[in-house]
DNA sequence: TTCGTTACTTAGCATGAACGTC
DNA sequence: GACGTTCATGCTAAGTAACGAA
């Protein structure tokens, strides 16, 4: 491995993120929006470029800069990427609507470069063969039974068993072993013995999803409600009865009155031009201001019912809870491949406001209500096929086993497909994901390799190629994302790293201390801001300068390069190699060194914990997942400091007794004296624990504020580290994972071993 | 090559359930 | 058992990336 790849020891401002954030405010409110229109001058910045490539430069301070253009050849017929431009200009002063404001910028420690070490397990995509070979006639396929039972080993016919146990009803699955019963309540419902164990089965051949599927169809949203007589809505002062369409979209609205959304323009525009569309012409006469609008009313009486909703007695609320519980049963699972299988999403999503995060130009529209007219039903031909309600039909029927989702409809806001997929646990995302890490881990394999291609790729006489090799410098060393092409003014203006802009980036040749420092500040997906001062090689650096050199800040950066160009390029480096496979190799690798650094065999058990926390918290930073602080925090903090001073006083006062003890024992040589002595020890030695145990806690949940530990667990280390960690250190598997992704990782929990080796 | 479409993963937040304390 | 706090879960938006047609 290369030397530079330490992942955020390079951010040097490490302090800023609690106090940078307004400084930044005005700078994003500034930059809001100012992109659109960006990508039509893509092409005559590309020109202005391949012509500025030719032109002599008199000055002076660009006399390298231009000898090193004049090496770079033209690139050739890239994509445009250049259409908006101007009006993101016209806009760029306009806008001042607040930013969310997010930051990096913690000190974390480095990445080793590792000996590459043999795959312990296939790699699913390099395991073609292993698989079983499966029939692809759908007509054919009887459910419940097992076509190719007969080259099965006897591993196998146990299984079929257990198949049969899994699919039917009421059935859950169980813990893995190595469980705690924590739960013995629980425990009481009816689980099968054992746990199908899919990954110890082949998988399909290319393509196949499924055989057999079948399922209830989705549970829709249950009908709106008119509201009760004496709850009102007035119009300038007047009591105003509204239609029942007009109502309902007025309780979407009313619902949301505490939330900032509703004061935002954007959002009481696009709400009120979509009210609008559902009120009668009549309505629409009278109702030409929303500021004349008064929601108290209802906003009130739906707070009256949250409140009545957690008054409910044990008896209301079980009675809920029952029914959910039926629904679940009913529509929760669907049956593929001889297992039963859970859905995740099995809900339509009810109507209401659209929410989108930051600055989205179309928050505040109206998500309408989808009927089964809207459906598309995806199983299989032999299955019991859902039926819609009564009186209505499905808009389509499909059997397509070539994909995993079982319905789908189009959402209205953006126009995107939505679809009801499997739940986590379920063998077709579990295979996925278990393929990604083994992806990942073929990265790992040939990872010095590609970084010693693309430095010195940074040294390419074609401009697209340097471009495309800092992007993936930049991809590798701040595991950023890819950064698809967005649609203008359809979404938050955010990005990645293929569609940063001049804007995004400082260059500072030197800072505090440091050579060739840039600065990024630019806000990513979900509009959470990125913001880090990275160190970075002195050819970077010139060739950043190079990029960004006769450009407005508003031009992109890698104006030559795009996520199809750059992942075309990684697959021919290796099979199956995207942008974000660096991200997902990145975070385990860090994981599993982290992990090496910071365990001490000799901790207790919290001791251990904190410092898989820490390691787990180093990805997050270098992933950037942020959260917002709990809104209970500091009350938290003071409550668990409230503890801590106790069993501070605890201790001492357990320090008294022991020393006490102790000179009764010296005058009074007697066997019971000599008891008490060794009691208050132990009670002392107790105390001691109690109170590093808080203290750890309060360590752990401080450094935790604003960082989300969740997402990187969930999606980029992988787990079978984790696993392998506990198994060595002798830690419980439900300390690090809860019962939902112990289910979700239920094949990491089965086959990794302690030596496990990402 | 570009563009639109589709399928799927990744993401943070709101809510409600579970838990601990009195 | 009531209450406050913490944690898990559900929800759905927002990404990535593959694919096929023009």
């Amino acid at each position: 491995m290369s030397g530079d790849h330490s992942h955020n020891d390079s951010q040097i401002d490490s302090g800023s993120r609690h106090n940078d954030s307004h400084k930044h405010k005005d700078k994003y409110k500034d930059k809001e929006h100012k992109h659109k229109d960006h990508k039509k001058d893509k092409e005559r910045e590309k020109s202005k470029y391949s012509n500025s490539e030719h032109r002599d430069s008199s000055e002076k301070k660009h006399r390298d800069k231009d000898k090193e253009r004049q090496k770079l050849k033209d690139g050739s017929s890239d994509k445009q990427k250049d259409k908006h431009k101007e009006k993101r200009k016209e806009e760029r002063s306009s806008d001042d609507r607040p930013k969310k404001e997010k930051q990096n910028g913690f000190a974390s420690p480095h990445i080793k470069s590792e000996p590459d070490s043999d795959d312990f397990y296939h790699s699913p995509k390099l395991e073609k063969s292993l698989k079983r070979e499966r029939d692809d006639d759908d007509g054919d396929y009887k459910p419940k039974k097992i076509k190719t039972e007969d080259d099965r080993s006897e591993k196998k016919a146990k299984k079929r068993k257990q198949e049969e146990e899994d699919i039917k009803p009421k059935k859950k699955t169980k813990d893995k072993k190595g469980e705690v019963a924590t739960d013995g309540k629980k425990k009481a419902k009816k689980e099968p013995e054992e746990k199908w164990k899919w990954w110890e089965e082949e998988r399909y051949t290319d393509g196949v999803k499924w055989k057999f599927l079948e399922h209830k169809g989705p549970v829709f949203a249950p009908p709106y409600e008119p509201l009760p007589s004496n709850v009102k809505f007035y119009y300038d002062g007047k009591h105003m009865k509204l239609s029942p369409n007009a109502e309902e979209v007025a309780t979407f609205f009313s619902k949301m009155l505490d939330h900032e959304y509703t004061t935002k323009d954007i959002f009481r525009k696009n709400f009120f031009k979509d009210w609008r569309k559902e009120m009668t012409s009549e309505e629409k006469s009278k109702i030409t201001d929303l500021n004349k609008c008064d929601f108290s009313n209802m906003s009130e009486y739906f707070k009256a019912q949250s409140e009545a909703r957690k008054a409910m007695t044990k008896e209301e609320k079980l009675k809920i809870k029952e029914e959910n519980e039926r629904i679940l049963q009913e529509y929760g699972f669907c049956i593929m491949d001889n297992h039963k299988e859970r859905i995740a999403n099995f809900r339509i999503e009810p109507p209401g406001l659209f929410r989108g995060r930051g600055d989205h130009p179309k928050m505040g529209m109206l998500k309408r209500r989808i009927r089964p007219e809207d459906i598309i039903i995806n199983c299989s031909k032999d299955s019991k096929h859902p039926t819609p309600p009564p009186g209505t039909k499905w808009k389509e029927v499909r059997h397509d086993n070539k994909v995993t989702w079982l319905v789908s409809w189009t959402e209205n806001i953006q126009g995107s497909i939505k679809y009801i997929m499997l739940n986590p646990s379920s063998r077709i995302k579990g295979e996925k994901d278990w393929q990604k890490y083994e992806t990942a881990r073929r990265l790992k394999k040939c990872v010095d390799r590609i970084r010693s291609q693309y430095r010195d790729d940074w040294k390419s006489k074609e401009m697209k190629i340097r471009q495309r090799a800092v992007a993936l410098y930049f991809i590798d060393k701040l595991a950023l994302r890819a950064g698809n092409e967005k649609e203008e003014g359809e979404t938050a203006d955010t990005v990645g790293c293929c569609s940063l802009r001049v804007e995004h980036l400082t260059l500072h040749p030197e800072m505090d201390g440091q050579e060739f420092v840039v600065e990024f500040d630019f806000l990513g997906k979900d509009s959470i801001r990125y913001y880090n001062k990275v160190p970075v090689e002195k050819r970077v650096f010139k060739n950043l300068q190079l990029f960004m050199e006769d450009k407005e800040p508003e031009d992109d950066l890698f104006d030559r390069l795009n996520t199809s160009i750059l992942n075309k390029h990684l697959q021919e480096l290796m099979d199956g190699l995207t942008a974000k496979v660096f991200r997902t190799y990145n975070a385990s690798i860090t994981l599993q060194q982290q992990l090496n650094e910071l365990t001490n065999s000799e901790d207790n058990v919290p001791a251990k914990i904190l410092s898989y926390n820490r390691a787990n918290r180093a990805v997050a930073i270098l992933c950037n997942h942020q959260r917002a602080p709990p809104k209970t925090f500091e009350k938290s903090m003071q409550n668990l400091q409230t503890k801590i001073d106790a069993k501070k006083e605890q201790l001492v006062e357990a320090k008294r007794e022991l020393k006490g003890a102790k000179a009764d024992a010296k005058v009074r040589k007697d066997e019971k004296f000599k008891k008490a002595v060794e009691a208050k020890k132990k009670a002392l030695q107790r105390v001691e624990e109690q109170l590093m145990k808080l203290e750890v806690q309060a360590t752990d949940r401080e450094e935790n504020k604003q960082i989300a530990l969740g997402t990187s667990k969930l999606n980029y280390l992988d787990p079978r580290i984790s696993v392998a960690w506990c198994k060595k250190f002798g830690i419980p598997i439900e300390k690090i994972y809860n019962k939902t992704q112990r289910e979700k990782f239920a094949w990491a929990i089965d086959m990794a071993e302690k030596d496990y080796e990402f």
